[in-house]
DNA sequence: TTACATTAAATGTATGTACATATATTTGCC
DNA sequence: GGCAAATATATGTACATACATTTAATGTAA
């Protein structure tokens, strides 16, 4: 199931012009890495959006987080930090306490086991599988140029 | 809140290396558009999983699509095609019978409403509004390009 | 023809997304 | 102080994703 052009991954013999072409390859190549990424996790019992909550939490340490300040930094804004972190308590990778000197915000601080979980899928590598392995770091840079073009 | 970086979208100063931007940048950009696409598909009381469905059976019209056939030429091939035709069934943009020569499978057609939907849709140019105007041509296709590279 | 594997779709369960609303706390203004 | 607006988080609901399991129909081989 290798190499394959956007046209035969989705049966599609050909596109409206070249917009709807990298648009339609956009989103699929966005979910295909988004898979193989999900693949990675679930063999430490994380998902991604829990793996991107720990690094922030881990960037702060020892310092807490809030969740306006995980939301912030997420890159999906409008997803609910709230439910991910009680996944993240659940697995006491994560700890909420009622901020004392704002009893409306909660401290979130990641556990030692979450640090723990961390230090060890760095120790795999795992973040690094970021899957664009087969671009040169020239073309890295040329693709990340033309997404910043698109959100203009 | 337009032209922005993507250090300035998630307030993360600087990355790794151009791999790890990229690969942010991209995940980050697909769900941009994908939220931008949501809006507007809002307005016609469907979703894009659902348009991307309707439009397959279009395609097919007037021969009926099985589930295994949605699948094939679904975007996301993980995605429960059944229960996204529910809801395309509820609102009678389809229908479903069962396939008479083999009665495992199931017949799905687009409805005359389906069809006056798409069509609808259509005329305000909703499928054009993919949100890539920014790019030249060109850029385009240079951005198919990079993406299906980083899938080979 | 019965038995077993295969196939097509539906269902179950956990997670996440998107958006509206609710609850509690704090802040600012009179 | 008291009250309205703003803020921080949580909750409700609908939809979708991801993956395992189930149900029914078909194919195949002894």
């Amino acid at each position: 199931m290798h190499p394959m052009k956007i046209e035969d991954e989705i049966k599609q013999p050909f596109f409206k012009d070249s917009f709807q072409k990298a648009y339609i390859n956009l989103v699929f190549t966005a979910g295909w890495l988004g898979q193989r990424q999900a693949a990675v996790f679930r063999d430490y019992g994380i998902t991604l959006p829990q793996f991107n909550i720990l690094r922030i939490l881990r960037g702060q340490h020892p310092k807490p987080a809030t969740v306006n300040l995980l939301i912030e930094r997420m890159l999906d804004k409008t997803s609910n930090a709230s439910r991910i972190v009680d996944k993240l308590e659940a697995k006491q990778l994560v700890t909420r306490t009622t901020c004392p000197s704002n009893r409306r915000a909660v401290d979130i601080c990641i556990t030692e086991a979450g640090l723990q979980l961390l230090q060890q899928m760095d120790d795999a590598a795992v973040p690094q599988a970021t899957g664009l392995q087969n671009l040169t770091p020239d073309e890295a840079a040329q693709l990340s140029a033309l997404l910043d073009k698109i959100r203009d």
